[in-house]
DNA sequence: CAGTTCGGTTTAGATTTTCAACCGAATTAT
DNA sequence: ATAATTCGGTTGAAAATCTAAACCGAACTG
């Protein structure tokens, strides 16, 4: 797949790979410490063609890495790579915007904190300092006083991303959105 | 549309409004100063019927504006409200993402530039001053070593988000990723 | 008053997504 | 020993979505 953007635009290029309802969710749930195919099935709820075409689009990209486990059988992990992990302020940005946008005060359903101080996180700036490289490792993503019984068990575990825990049994549920749609 | 995720994420939350190939293209020509229907028709190349469709769903989440001009005829432009306006760091950090990981060094499409200094932005990190309204208003866009011409004449012309600008013509080509896919 | 622009809607066909069934290899249970 | 289950998928059929082109009315233009 080259890609359904032609146009020379960091935007556009950054939507090609993206740009779609489950990749993004797919990375969420990396970080959220899930490494296997059946994991990433039942949490993010994508069927498993779809999920076994984004993850090797994602590990195509080096998102991802697929590690053989179990001696000779059919056990994988995908675990984020470095380039993944780059991630993570994109996705606390996201979350900060949503929160603040698309969620009623106090129905936030993930926050984002500083780790240093357990405050709250709700807005950012881009940092000039060009020769840094890359920060907002100092980042907590907890449940947030929106977040459900299940949302909740997943997100009390740790930091972010997360070792690998064990496929408890969760099932997800209604959001409640600001704004209808 | 009430979303396909009912996940209680903020990440899915976002994904509902975001989460396709075309909506977030749309905010970005909206930060280039388009407003006209045709305009966003001839510059994301997105089909008609469904940039209809985003627009009205980008309208309804108050991410856009749409007003009516000239006396009785069938003249809109959208606007971004302030509400789309808060996406800039969001787009920014995409930006910077994208040259980072997604293009070669030197063909990065377009660039982040501190307004103040005219450095290139590379990294970012969360704002902990959640007193502080949205920052980021100090970051300009251009046309980077990667764009190609037509890119270049639109992004050559000021801060971001522009005013409107005439309907110049321009057709896009060729990305060049890193990475193929 | 004929043609063009603007901002769409409609329709048909192609593509993508969903959902369920199936599969082989390995592991566990009886 | 053999049956059932798990893991990590693939296959196929139906549903939903997207693309592309045709069409449309209401200005406005020549």
């Amino acid at each position: 797949m080259v890609g359904k953007h032609k146009q020379t635009c960091s935007i556009a290029g950054f939507l090609n790979l993206f740009g779609d309802a489950w990749t993004l969710l797919i990375v969420r749930e990396a970080f959220y410490g899930t490494t296997r195919f059946s994991d990433f099935q039942r949490r993010t709820g994508a069927a498993k063609n779809l999920l076994s075409d984004r993850l090797s689009k994602l590990v195509d990209h080096e998102i991802l890495e697929k590690v053989d486990i179990g001696a000779t059988g059919a056990h994988y992990v995908y675990n984020l790579t470095a380039k993944g992990q780059s991630l993570k302020p994109l996705l606390a940005s996201i979350i900060v915007w949503s929160n603040e946008h698309l969620y009623p005060d106090g129905q936030e359903p993930t926050l984002v904190l500083s780790r240093e101080t357990g405050e709250v996180v709700h807005s950012f700036e881009m940092k000039f300092d060009s020769l840094q490289p890359h920060v907002a490792q100092d980042l907590d993503v907890v449940a947030g006083p929106g977040a459900n019984e299940a949302t909740r068990k997943r997100l009390t575990v740790g930091p972010w991303p997360a070792s690998q825990r064990g496929p408890e049994n969760e099932t997800e549920e209604t959001p409640e959105l600001k704004k209808e749609a």
